[in-house]
RNA sequence: GGUCCGGUAGCUCAGUUGGAUAGAGCAUCAGCCUUCUAAGCUGAGGGUCAUUGGUUCGAAUCCAAUCCGGAUCACCA
């Protein structure tokens, strides 16, 4: 039990034995002490002073003897200010939270309650390489995965592949025009980024016809339509929809590459997938279940054979389903989807971790899954974020402004590794071990960057100043989680030594204790919350902490016996929440920096 | 225009189930490495919490209006 809780009990218990009045969590606050005043947590009385027609002092005197009395394991002073009933809490309990958890990696972590998540994310279109925005969300999308594992959900993380529609096709059209059968083995270039490529030149070229044709007379608009390599993407996917060999054969060629350099950047970023599906796959699916809507009288047919949902009692407009010629939109697949994943894990929830451009795109979807009476619909959960901008606004592919993921992690690295070299403080490193240090440093800076800041704001990143190390930023937590090691690896904590409290705790001992009790309550508002920035606000503050702490005191030569072992486990149990609330942002931490 | 999201220090962000004198980092300035890692520590300056009104013992936080920025309202995905 925490702390916060044990206190509530307390005070209900206590004002039940009082005042014969019954009061629940949900009646009073209890927040941690501010600084300039004495005590750990304060009990805020405004609330009770009505219903007991007490005032602030009489009730806070009352109360804070009642509680010291009752219970003096818990309670050891008070100090009424106002109405604020300040509690100090013994040591001997923060002795105690410490010896039961400083040995413990999987301290915070809740036992497994039987409820099973689906999260998607990445979900990229197959025609291009991942950019910045994806990086978001991925790290996100990761990361809150693991959260609620931690929280003790079974999760299942997933992926769509968008590799079917028009944009695939330009690539491909453009490929067979200008390539001469190039590959991304012939020209030592990676797989998402050749077909990119392509996907540029394509837009290139469809200007330059559009140029061409406008200089012949032609209005800007018939240009576009009547662009000859527009006119062959089109064609190519009326083939594709068709089954036409050469074009499937093509397609499949050109998708494989793009997987095989997403692969590469998942793997450099350590994401992972339990299972990916395909967009060309869901889509059938989509349309079945618009047929089954449309007989429930669900959706209805308009006279040119579109089919539509009637969404203006629910404050939104009718939407379309499927287009006049039978075939999908995207929205169709995701119904689709959401059967199909439920089929597969029954989930009690279902997160789509996707851009909130698509707000709207995603309450029309849980409404249709509603309207169609699946059982999928009540568990999504559309996880929304903020896109990610440059200086001088969004990034657009067009203008080249798109900030290349695999260019910025790159870019990570290697200023990691020049820091680190800087520093010269692991000169007595292998190649694989440095390399390994610089990829952790690298990468771990610019997941903080990203995971900081809380989801649902737009975030921006300027490229003309480099990611931070110091400061608020995964250097500075991995620094602090290196030196509590460095500590451990002179000394290791007893275990078999008993901890007095004769001395009592200091200011710091006693501040780094009282946040390592926090840390299962920041995972479980994190998890809550769907938003890793708390977890990581929360080992950042650690982090700080800590650094005063050791900055003040000494551990290996500190003036006793208890006091070296109480700091010497303080250490280790830093160390470790350090180190899990890290992994649950997919942040390593080093041993050595 | 409708709907949704945001506006907190020069910059990037915490804090928003209402609590005491609004917090960090960067940047600026002043100190601290013969002592467990200085990617660090200590201190200083820096605020009309967009504006106005309301609710109350108490508002950055709740309500209303207004201003500014963004997203969205596609037979694109």
């Amino acid at each position: 039990m925490s702390v916060t809780s044990g206190i509530q009990q307390a005070v209900i218990k206590a004002l039940a034995q009082l005042y014969s009045q019954p009061f629940s969590a949900k009646d009073f606050q209890i927040n941690q002490t501010k600084p300039e005043f004495e005590g750990d947590y304060t009990v805020v009385l405004f609330s009770l002073l009505k219903p007991l027609k007490q005032s602030p002092d009489a009730l806070g005197k009352t109360l804070g003897e009642h509680l010291i009395q009752t219970s003096p394991a818990l309670f050891s002073s008070f100090n009424v200010i106002k109405g604020f009933l300040n509690l100090t809490i013994t040591d001997a309990y923060w002795t105690a939270m410490l010896n039961d958890h400083y040995g413990n990696n999987a301290y915070g972590r809740k036992a497994g309650n039987g409820k099973t998540i689906v999260v998607e994310y990445a979900s990229p279109n197959t025609n291009k390489p991942l950019h910045l925005g994806h990086l978001r969300n991925i790290f996100l999308g990761w990361s809150v995965s693991e959260i609620l594992k931690a929280d003790g959900y079974d999760v299942i993380k997933t992926c769509i592949a968008n590799d079917r529609g028009i944009h695939i096709c330009k690539s491909m059209v453009a490929w067979q025009k200008f390539a001469n059968g190039a590959t991304p083995e012939s020209t030592g270039t990676k797989g998402d980024h050749f077909v990119g490529d392509y996907y540029v030149q394509f837009g290139t070229e469809f200007k330059k016809e559009v140029q061409a044709l406008k200089a012949t007379g032609m209005s800007e608009e018939a240009a576009e339509k009547e662009a000859p390599i527009m006119k062959a993407a089109q064609q190519m996917l009326v083939d594709w929809e068709a089954g036409k060999p050469d074009v499937i054969a093509l397609w499949k060629q050109m998708n494989s590459w793009v997987y095989a350099g997403f692969d590469i950047t998942y793997k450099r970023i350590g994401s992972d997938f339990d299972k990916i599906y395909y967009e060309s796959d869901t889509y059938l699916l989509g349309k079945k279940l618009v047929e089954e809507g449309l007989q429930k009288g669900v959706f209805f047919k308009k006279d040119d054979n579109s089919v539509w949902v009637d969404l203006t009692a629910e404050g939104l407009d009718e939407k379309i389903v499927q287009r006049k010629d039978g075939t999908a939109v995207y929205i169709t697949q995701d119904i689709g989807l959401a059967v199909v994943k439920y089929e597969a894990y029954h989930y009690d929830q279902s997160i789509y971790v996707v851009g909130d451009e698509q707000n709207y795109h995603f309450k029309v979807l849980k409404l249709i899954c509603e309207k169609l009476g699946l059982p999928s619909s009540e568990g999504i959960y559309h996880l929304s974020y903020g896109m990610v901008e440059l200086p001088s606004g969004r990034m657009k592919t067009r203008e080249g402004t798109v900030v290349d993921a695999d260019d910025i992690i790159d870019e990570m690295i290697k200023v990691a590794a020049q820091k680190t070299e800087e520093l010269g403080k692991v000169k007595d490193f292998t190649a694989e071990e440095l390399g390994k240090l610089y990829n952790t440093i690298g990468l771990g800076a610019l997941k903080f960057f990203i995971l900081r800041v809380d989801p649902k704001k737009r975030m921006i990143f300027n490229p003309e100043e480099s990611i931070d190390f110091h400061g608020f930023t995964a250097s500075f937590v991995q620094f602090s989680h290196a030196r509590a090691k460095a500590i451990l690896r002179n000394e290791q904590p007893d275990n078999n030594f008993t901890l007095q409290h004769s001395e009592p705790l200091l200011p710091l001992e006693k501040e780094l204790i009282i946040l390592l009790e926090k840390y299962p309550a920041a995972i479980e508002q994190s998890a809550f919350e769907h938003n890793p920035s708390v977890i990581v606000n929360y080992c950042y503050e650690l982090a700080k902490t800590f650094n005063s702490f050791v900055t003040e005191h000494r551990v290996l030569k500190a003036e006793t016996e208890n006091k070296k072992q109480l700091r010497l486990r303080v250490c280790q149990m830093t160390a470790n929440v350090i180190a899990s609330g890290m992994r649950l942002s997919g942040i390593e931490v080093p041993e050595r920096m």
